[in-house]
RNA sequence: GGCCUAGUGGCGAAGUGGUAACGCAGCUGUCUGCAAAACAGCGAUGCGCCGGUUCAAUUCCGGCCUAGGCCU
């Protein structure tokens, strides 16, 4: 009999951790996280990371195998979670693949071969110097069949291309796919849009009142990582720096926190900026969903809860 | 009762005598090493209502309605 496989999907908030607990009971099973941002040390509350005692003694595997200060991919994830599963399957128990990103289960699932063309920093600094429409020309000259393809205005994946054909000097070729030999099982999980936005809702506002602005304020003052670094997370990560810094250029809002003496205060404050961020932030995590469910759509596989 | 201003897609908001920018929300979607990222497409036959002028009005004129302001 194949080995299996066990695959809990869906988007933001709907449920997947608590799931994936409770089929590992039964299953005798693991689990490895399939998500992009839990991934790395220090982001918490933020990804929504499991703690130590939810585990309940189930191992997790692939959180916090990553320092946030270094650029982590695909591929990366690829090749742990590959082991991952190789080494839970070795020894007799059920890998259950649970986590939003969808490009990183398809990845390891469905073996993406991806091209091999690392990545090449100072080239791309060099090609993030140029106009858009330049970066499609170059494209276009080198290899145009595949110019027809790609998005015409999306600059990384317009340099991605280039990396790899200017390394190379050839063509870009269809993506190669080698599907792992185990019988694999999709649970999606989706509440709905109506009761999955209030429990976005309900979840953020917690968070901000269990520390996560403290978080995000930590992780650029004491981790040393930088606001475009933090941007580029996105989400909490985004929206939470973003509100840090205009707390910052805001002359009376420093005034008020001298006054306070209080770290924790602001975490509480409702002036604008406060409630601005949070409005924008739930609007984004209510998109990211959005976002989510249209990459989980496409796989006919995954039978829905 | 009189005067003034406003009335544009779900909301906000441009605009012109020649047939409706844009932002937000919404919907659909893309995905070959940053994927919580990056990116694409789609919504008013219609500009409060009724007439008039004009080859042509959302844009000009008259009246009406509604909202806000002011005055007696």
């Amino acid at each position: 009999m194949k080995q299996k496989i066990i695959v809990i999907v869906g988007p933001t908030a709907s449920g997947k951790s608590d799931c994936a607990i409770t089929v590992a009971k039964q299953v005798n099973g693991e689990v490895i996280s399939a998500d992009s941002r839990q991934v790395y040390r220090g982001m918490d509350i933020g990804t929504g990371k499991i703690t130590k005692k939810e585990m309940v003694d189930i191992p997790h595997h692939l959180l916090d195998v990553a320092s946030p200060k270094r650029q982590f991919t695909v591929v990366q994830y690829q090749k742990l979670a590959s082991k991952a599963i190789q080494d839970i399957l070795k020894r007799e128990k059920v890998p259950i693949l649970c986590g939003g990103t969808g490009l990183y289960i398809d990845a390891v699932l469905e073996g993406w071969e991806f091209p091999k063309t690392p990545i090449d920093k100072t080239l791309r600094k060099n090609l993030e110097k140029k106009t858009t429409e330049e970066l499609f020309d170059e494209l276009k000259k080198h290899d145009p069949e595949f110019s027809k393809t790609i998005d015409h205005n999306n600059r990384r994946r317009l340099i991605r291309a280039l990396e790899i054909i200017t390394t190379t000097n050839e063509p870009i070729t269809p993506l190669k796919k080698h599907p792992l030999p185990y019988t694999i099982e999709y649970i999606g999980l989706f509440p709905g849009w109506e009761v999955l936005q209030e429990k976005i809702k309900k979840r953020l506002k917690e968070r901000l009142n269990q520390g996560m602005i403290e978080e995000v304020q930590h992780l650029h003052e004491k981790e040393k990582l930088s606001w475009k670094r933090l941007e580029s997370f996105g989400l909490e990560y985004r929206y939470i720096s973003r509100y840090l810094r205009s707390r910052h250029s805001d002359p009376e809002m420093i005034e008020g926190e001298e006054s306070l003496g209080n770290r924790r205060s602001f975490a509480h404050a409702q002036d604008d900026n406060f409630i601005t961020m949070k409005n924008d932030l739930e609007k984004a995590i209510i998109h990211y969903a959005k976002r989510q469910m249209t990459w989980f759509k496409r796989n006919k596989r995954i039978k829905w809860f």
